[in-house]
DNA sequence: TATGAGATCAACT
DNA sequence: GTTGATCTCATAC
């Protein structure tokens, strides 16, 4: 199988709107575990339901750095969530990592996870940094360098757009992009 | 299949 | 003091 090129930071120096559904395909590899994304939110600064709406605190301060970094926060005290920072320098918008399709370290997954459920492995933001490993050390790190990895895909799948999950501002927002036909999807998508 | 509650904590008001 | 960009398990249908 052909190397598929990595994917630099540059990739991310454009509006979230564009990079999120390009995202949908790449392979993200966290110390060589990981697996195809296959469902992403966007998140703007001038959108209600993102973090970064009221402005620059401690814990969203990644957003407002360079694109290009990974910025993880915790969710509901217990879970983590993984997102990659987009645009430009203090335009604090970001793409959040919602599920992936499992294709490397499926061993490693499972052990962190304590399933056996291939689909269940990564079918969610939180579920998908417990079977990476991804916690608050990774905040902050960029995309291009260890122990991330990201590789561009091969072919550009078809996408399925919707609104958002988990959210209780902007809601009609249609921020949600998918790998059309995914098993691996937090949720369907309604068609 | 669907709905609901509990876990658990840092940031925010 | 309240609220989540969530997940899992239990109970109901």
């Amino acid at each position: 199988m052909a190397a598929s090129p990595k994917i630099r930071r540059d990739f991310f120096n454009r509006s979230v709107h564009r990079v999120a559904p390009e995202l949908i395909g790449a392979t993200l590899l966290v110390d060589g575990v990981g697996g195809v994304i296959v469902e992403v939110e966007a998140y703007h600064h001038t959108d209600p339901a993102a973090h970064s709406y009221t402005g620059r605190t401690e814990r969203n301060a990644v957003m407002f750095g360079p694109p290009g970094a990974a910025y993880v926060y915790r969710s509901y005290g217990i879970h983590w969530c993984l997102n990659f920072v987009c645009e430009a320098e203090g335009s604090a918008s970001a793409v959040l990592i919602r599920a992936l399709e499992p294709t490397e370290g499926l061993a490693p997954m499972r052990r962190r996870r304590g399933l056996s459920d291939e689909r269940a492995l990564c079918s969610g933001p939180g579920k998908l940094c417990q079977a990476l490993g991804v916690s608050i050390k990774h905040n902050g790190l960029v995309l291009d360098r260890a122990p991330f990895e990201l590789r561009a895909r091969q072919h550009k799948p078809e996408i399925v757009i919707g609104p958002r999950i988990g959210i209780s501002k902007a809601v009609d927002h249609p921020w949600r992009y998918g790998m059309k036909g995914s098993k691996f999807l937090s949720k369907p998508f309604k068609t």
